[in-house]
DNA sequence: GGACGACTCTTTGTTGACAGAAGACACGTT
DNA sequence: AACGTGTCTTCTGTCAACAAAGAGTCGTCC
């Protein structure tokens, strides 16, 4: 739910209405929310919930570069390792990409995209590598959600993806490595660009409360200590208040 | 409890007895395991219960690649932006090891490394290329377990500590990343030289079950169908079959 | 009129109990 | 004697209920 958009970066997670939801008890729920939280998408505040992970601009940046890295090296390896199964099957994907551009059919250029990159990642052999990066790949999707559905921005990836393959096929590892890590810096700059976009809070349907409401918030406290962020609950913590009077300004 | 050995690798962790021994219910551990499962330290199967995960040495030498990509990149950055303070800070952790090394303090040792990579990698600016390294350490810890805790072996460690020093204060971001990368390359040679060693099942005071009990085993499916690895309980799964006749020979 | 304090309500954290599944043991059959 | 089947026990998966903590609201006092 959190990676199709469902629930808003930000967002509270009332278990009971989840439970309900999706038919079973808090336990499970709850169960859920631990794995969640322990790979970045779920922040939990101790006696307060839990809130879909609001990823800064500047962690963004990080998890492009440890995708770099990744994307680099395994194109790097497959350089000397590619067999003509797997060039034939990412030229598949990467022609699928193209014919999806083409049809403006942006879900399925995605789901295509995700799979090139999770192809690429597996055929280099390191299977931790691959799981890392589709979990990276799934935390930026919390903060770019579609701004990158921009024409434009899908031809110019369409056009890093032929690059990868024709250095991976004939340019050598270094050229490889190179055209991987521009790839994904690529991308970089492309969530950089349209960024202001998605900077309007899409919340959807919630209401929205002011930027500086008043909240105790006790700067974060997670219950495993990681990553002391701020969960900013975007919205309401307790409906009735939003629903009575909606923002208070301060 | 797992990192600390106390859980050898491969052994099933029943929740009501972890529950009595933490003195809290079955739902916090429960809980538990679901974070340990997402970042890789358990395993599930489903309707039999959880495993402490057990790194095959495959898996072992991909996470040391990760490491390597990830501790030489923070190398090139630091060869640029290292502080004073920073490479002061460095140096005196290499200094309490190379001490701890003449003193023979293995454990005093083995946390002054893991406090020299954190504050390495936190320098270069990544917390969350800090987290994962942080995390695959803990993983590969799991495997090696104190194989490593040969005096040669941390003495050449800390002669690769001082050259990546070096390099970023004087060589530059190019070698820099090769002295990164090496030294951990370097771990990744000496895990693989003294790995017979820990071979040898080491499961302390638990009853060690045959290495062909039949079993069924169901091919392990997880609960959440990532890492399709046998838990291969290793002991006992019915603690009554041990304690009445001990292995059963076929 | 504004600020402080008590009260109430909602939500989380935890517990105990129940149902289902899977393995182990014992018995009967071939 | 070996194999298959039935039963039993144990453990996991799930649920409903209780206790605690935090936040909002209302009343009172300065």
């Amino acid at each position: 739910m959190i990676l199709a958009g469902e629930l808003a970066a930000g967002e509270h997670l009332h278990e009971q209405a989840l439970a309900t939801r999706l038919g079973t008890s808090r336990g499970p729920v709850r169960e859920a929310i631990r794995g969640l939280e322990r790979i970045g998408l779920v922040v939990t505040v101790v006696n307060q919930g839990s809130y879909v992970r609001q990823v800064s601009e500047a962690e963004a940046l990080e998890l492009y570069e440890i995708r770099a890295l990744l994307t680099g090296q395994s194109c790097a390896i497959l350089a000397r390792t590619v067999t003509p199964e797997q060039r034939r099957a990412l030229r598949d994907l990467a022609q699928g990409m193209a014919t999806a551009h083409e049809a403006d059919d942006a879900a399925g250029y995605f789901a295509l995209n995700r799979q090139f990159h999770e192809a690429l990642l597996g055929f280099a052999g390191n299977a931790r590598a691959a799981r890392i990066c589709g979990e990276l790949g799934n935390e930026l999707n919390l903060f770019r959600r579609r701004a990158l559905s921009v024409a434009q921005n899908m031809r110019q990836s369409n056009a890093e993806h032929a690059a990868m393959l024709d250095a991976i096929e004939a340019g050598g590892p270094a050229r490889a490595r190179a055209a991987g890590e521009r790839h994904i810096r690529g991308g970089k700059n492309r969530f950089t660009a349209t960024r202001t976009i998605s900077e309007a809070p899409d919340t959807g349907d919630l209401p929205q409360a002011g930027p500086n409401t008043a909240r105790k918030q006790d700067q974060g406290r997670t219950t495993n200590g990681t990553i002391q962020e701020a969960p900013d609950p975007g919205g309401r913590r307790r409906p009735r208040a939003a629903e009575r009077g909606g923002v208070r300004p301060s």
